[in-house]
DNA sequence: CTTCAATCGTTCGATATCAAATGGTTTGAC
DNA sequence: GTCAAACCATTTGATATCGAACGATTGAAG
């Protein structure tokens, strides 16, 4: 199992959580995934919409940051939330270089009939592990996802 | 940090791991792909051509199981590959359905260069936990990924 | 043997995703 | 005040990714 790399001990472990954590991440999303699709959503699509729900209206620029994807991918995210009218684009008028997003009432409809069945299939998920093991995993992971310089 | 939320504690501390084990898997990911672009590849290229290193010749639909991805998606993959010289496709005699994928001498090359350093960023990935940190977490992940049958 | 179901790879249409280039807007330095 | 640097969204071209439909092949049931 893990991986067939031989090498020192440190690096065999080392590959061994690495490919782990990966396989946990892409196997949740993965169970989590048809849930949403079923609403007609993509995962962006659903980021995108939960951000604004539980953040209110806010900039792509923001929106890019805080999902991790780079503002051209952004644009088109947004772009197909506005045609299906879940979300609408507007110009700040203090800042025009900004493009401020809000929810449309049907597009917090969507994600207000979306959420709680998404956060339960989330606590199932996690249900394999104890809460104590819960607490131990988020720590973990926030140690590896924080920036680090060097 | 980590969720807007209101809800029992235990769908908190649910999402709250859920959200920080994306967060890791992301993070860990875009730190090591400039390395693995540097050399022209993408992150399914780049586990297509480890996966036949290390494995030797598959079948595409192996390669698919493998790297979780759509049997459409690895066509374009190992097209890209193909294209470009670093692997070879031979349709099966014996069961004429299958196609098996190899690595080209330059392919073989090209991971024999890359993997190593690859290898090292892992480490120095890993290197925010000590060894025990790493063992629970890869332990935690494992049981997190596994099929859980309802 | 024949036929039917399963398997495998490809294609297609839609969306995602990035990096880089572009154009509009703002801000800071002078 | 002017101008350059920084910032923001969009566009473009490439690759990724999925699900669904498709065609070829195989295997199994009769």
């Amino acid at each position: 199992m893990g991986t067939h790399y031989k090498g020192t001990k440190e690096e065999v472990r080392a590959l061994n959580t690495y490919i782990k954590l990966m396989r946990a991440a892409e196997s949740v999303t993965a169970r989590l995934n048809p849930r949403i699709a079923s609403y007609g959503l993509t995962v962006s699509q659903f980021g995108v919409l939960e951000a604004l729900y539980h953040l209110g209206p806010l900039c792509q620029h923001e929106l890019a940051k805080k999902l991790l994807k780079s503002s051209g991918n952004i644009t088109l995210v947004i772009d197909n939330l506005e045609k299906r009218g879940f979300v609408r684009r507007r110009r700040e008028r203090v800042d025009r270089r900004l493009v401020r997003v809000r929810l449309t009432p049907r597009g917090r409809r969507l994600i207000q009939d979306i959420f709680p069945g998404h956060v339960a299939a989330i606590v199932q998920e996690m249900s394999a592990l104890t809460s104590r093991e819960q607490d131990t995993l988020a720590r973990l992971c926030r140690k590896l996802g924080l920036k680090q310089q060097k």
